[in-house]
DNA sequence: GTGCATTCGATATTAAAATATCGAAATACT
DNA sequence: AGTATTTCGATATTTTAATATCGAATGCAC
C-alpha cells in the first residue's frame, strides 16, 4: 500500500466536506478546478491528491461525485468502522462520544473510561463508562486497537503506557503532551496548541502590534474600511 | 515583523510544553540536541526554529530555559492577553470555556455566546454567555478582534459571516466546515477531520488490511511481539 | 593554561512539496 | 463534421522545507 503524503492526508477530507455538499444539492459531476477555487488549494495540487485516491476522472467534465467520494473515503479507511476506547469523559472527552460524524469517519467509540469512579457504569450519548481497571482486559478481548486520549495533561503519558501495554496501536491524542511511546504506536495529536500559536502569529504578523494591539488594529480596521467604500 | 513558517509555529508549542517541564524541575538550562531528542524533530531543523524566535544560545552549554520561554512566548504573541469570543456554548464550547491553559496562551475569552435562549445571562466556568443578537454590538463596544466557532456544522458559514460583520479579524474554527470569508480574515482550523484521516490511513498503511482487519492486525501484533523476546 | 568534547549558528546539500507547462481526451458550438 | 474550449493527467520547474556539513565559541578535564 503507497504511503500517502501527510499534508494530502490532511486535504482530503476538506474535498469530502464540499463532495457531500454538492451530492446533497443533487449536483453529478465535480473539477478539480472548482474543488480549487473553493478550497484555496492550488488545481495541480488537488489533481495530484485526487489521483493518489486512485480515481480518474473525464476531460472537459471532471469527475463524478459519487466515485470521488467512495475513492476518497476508502483510501482513508472510513468506509468499514474501526472500533476505539475513549479514555478521560470529561467535557472533551464527552463532546467526542456525542459527536456522531465520527461514525461517517470510520470510528466507532464502543466504550469510554474514566478514574473518577462516580461514571462508572453510566452512560454518555449512548455509550458505556467503565472504570480504569477494566482497560486492558476489556481492551484485549474485545481486540480494540484506537485509543482516543482526552484525559488532563497529567495524566497523559501514563494513560498513553497504558494503552500501549494494553495492545492499542494507535493514539489519538487531545492532550498537549508530547507523548514519549515505542515508535511503532502511531500517535496523531490534535494540536489545539499549534492551530493557536498559527493564529496568534499570524495576527501579530498582520497588524504588526507593538504596545497598543486594539487601538493599533482598530485603526487598521477603519483604514481598510475605507479604502473599500 | 518577519513570517515564521507555519511548520515553524506548530513545532514551537511542543518545544514550550517540555520548556515549562524543565522549568518546574528546576533546570537551568537545555540544548537544542536534547530538544531534538525529545520531539523527534531533527537537531539542525530546532536550532533553526529557536534562531527565528530571536534567541541566541551558548555553545557547549545550550540556551537559558527561562530565555528560551521568554523568547517562545513573546514570538507567538502569549505573553499579552487577547480578549477572545466564543460562539457556541455545546460541550466542546464550554470545554474550552473551562480550559485555563488558554489564559497562558494569550487568549481570553470574555463571553460566550449561543443560539439557546435559556442558556443567555448563565455563566459557564465563570464566563457569561449572551444571546447571539448580543454580538454584533458587544463585539464593537469591547473591541473583540478574535472569534471562537463551535457551533453544529449548519451554523459554522452563517456564524463566520457574522463575526466577520462585527469585526472580528481571526476565527479559530473548530467545526469541518471550509469557511468561505473574506481574504484578509484569518482563520485557523482545528481540524479533527484532518487529524483522523492521517490516523486512519497509517494505521492501514502499517497493517495493510484488506478485509479481515482485526485478524491481521492481531497476527501482526503477536509476530512483532515473539520478535521482541 | 592546553587540549578535548560539546554545542551553537551559518552555509550547503538534499529531499519534498507546490506550482507551472503541455499534450491528449471529451464535450459543446458552429 | 470540424473547430474551439475545457479539463484531465503526466512531466518539468520552481520553491520551500528538512537534513547534513563545518567553523567558531565555550566550558571542562587534565
Amino acid at each position: 500500500m503507497i504511503s500517502i503524503p501527510v499534508l494530502t492526508l490532511k486535504r482530503l477530507p476538506q474535498y469530502l466536506e464540499l463532495l457531500y455538499g454538492f451530492e446533497q444539492e443533487g449536483q453529478d459531476t465535480i473539477s478539480a478546478t472548482r474543488l480549487a477555487e473553493l478550497t484555496g488549494v492550488h488545481m495541480t495540487q488537488v489533481r495530484k491528491d485526487i489521483s493518489l485516491t486512485g480515481v480518474v476522472g473525464t476531460p472537459k467534465v471532471g469527475h463524478k461525485i459519487k466515485d470521488l467520494i467512495e475513492s476518497i473515503e476508502s483510501c482513508l479507511n472510513w468506509k468499514d468502522l474501526s472500533s476505539a476506547f475513549l479514555v478521560g469523559v470529561g467535557r472533551l472527552g464527552s463532546s467526542l462520544l456525542g459527536y456522531s460524524e465520527l461514525k461517517r469517519k470510520g470510528l466507532n467509540i464502543v466504550a469510554g473510561f474514566d478514574s473518577d469512579p462516580s461514571l462508572a457504569g453510566t452512560l454518555v450519548d449512548g455509550v458505556i463508562v467503565h472504570s480504569m481497571d477494566k482497560f486492558a482486559n476489556l481492551c484485549q478481548r474485545m481486540k480494540v486497537h484506537i485509543g482516543i486520549l482526552t484525559v488532563p495533561a497529567d495524566q497523559a503519558q501514563s494513560t498513553a503506557e497504558l494503552m500501549v501495554a494494553s495492545g492499542i496501536l494507535a493514539i489519538w491524542n487531545f492532550t498537549p503532551t508530547l507523548l514519549q511511546v515505542d515508535e511503532n504506536i502511531i500517535v496523531e495529536d490534535v494540536d489545539m496548541s499549534a492551530s493557536l500559536a498559527v493564529l496568534s502569529r499570524r495576527l501579530s504578523e498582520k497588524y504588526d502590534h507593538d504596545s497598543k494591539q486594539i487601538s493599533k488594529i482598530d485603526n487598521y480596521k477603519n483604514k481598510t474600511d475605507q479604502e473599500k467604500q
